[in-house]
DNA sequence: TTGACATGACACCAAATGGTGTCCTATAGT
DNA sequence: ACTATAGGACACCATTTGGTGTCATGTCAA
């Protein structure tokens, strides 16, 4: 469907997951309320989350309520923690290694 | 400048960091080789991670010699690990609990 | 039953994105 | 000195992205 990183790197789709984790289930209105943009904008971003497997929705009445799902998040979570080892270990230290291998 | 789940959102880019990972520093020609594109677009990819704070590069000769910076992924480790919470729970208790409000 | 509300489904648009090729300069190597 | 290599700096292009507005449909409430 759609990478996780992708759905993850516009700021209002972080907001709108920050706004779910929150609330648990909110339906479309009222998370549009909260953003600079119209209707349409904000269910694409909907969209594009439910593609990722990030959200899920279920219609009540002429609402569609919205609710988190985290667990694609497992992925990014896994790749970054590749790279603490890196951040751990001063930079400038790094650079002085790379830099020394030639004497 | 740039924000780093942008820059991470890109497949290519995250190869370029995984690349530099393990090798420590590697000049452009060596980046190009590995991926299905050619020199301008690989370029391109490490100029937005630089945007980024997550590649820096030092010229010497006729090179420019490329490394990670690991510092700035600690801002993505920080959002995702707050959802930690919200995927150890049973998703479908979540879901439960929703429906449940209403008896 | 009538009117307001919630949302899906388009069509549309400007700007950003991810590639390409070309030209130019600097450095290495013979 | 000459030639090949490394890569910066463009100009260019198709596609995607992130927004808009409009129309049609289903639901709630008086």
């Amino acid at each position: 469907m759609r990478d996780v990183y992708d759905a993850v790197a516009d700021p209002t789709r972080r907001g709108l997951l920050d706004l779910l984790a929150q609330a648990g289930e909110l339906p479309l209105h009222d998370l549009v309320d909260r953003f600079p943009m119209g209707r349409t904008a904000v269910s694409k971003h909907l969209t594009v989350l439910k593609e990722a497997g990030l959200v899920e929705d279920r219609k009540v009445g002429r609402e569609t309520l919205y609710h988190l799902n985290a667990a694609p998040l497992r992925e990014i979570r896994g790749w970054v923690s590749f790279y603490e080892q890196f951040w751990e270990q001063r930079i400038e230290r790094l650079k002085d290694l790379l830099e020394g291998e030639r004497e």
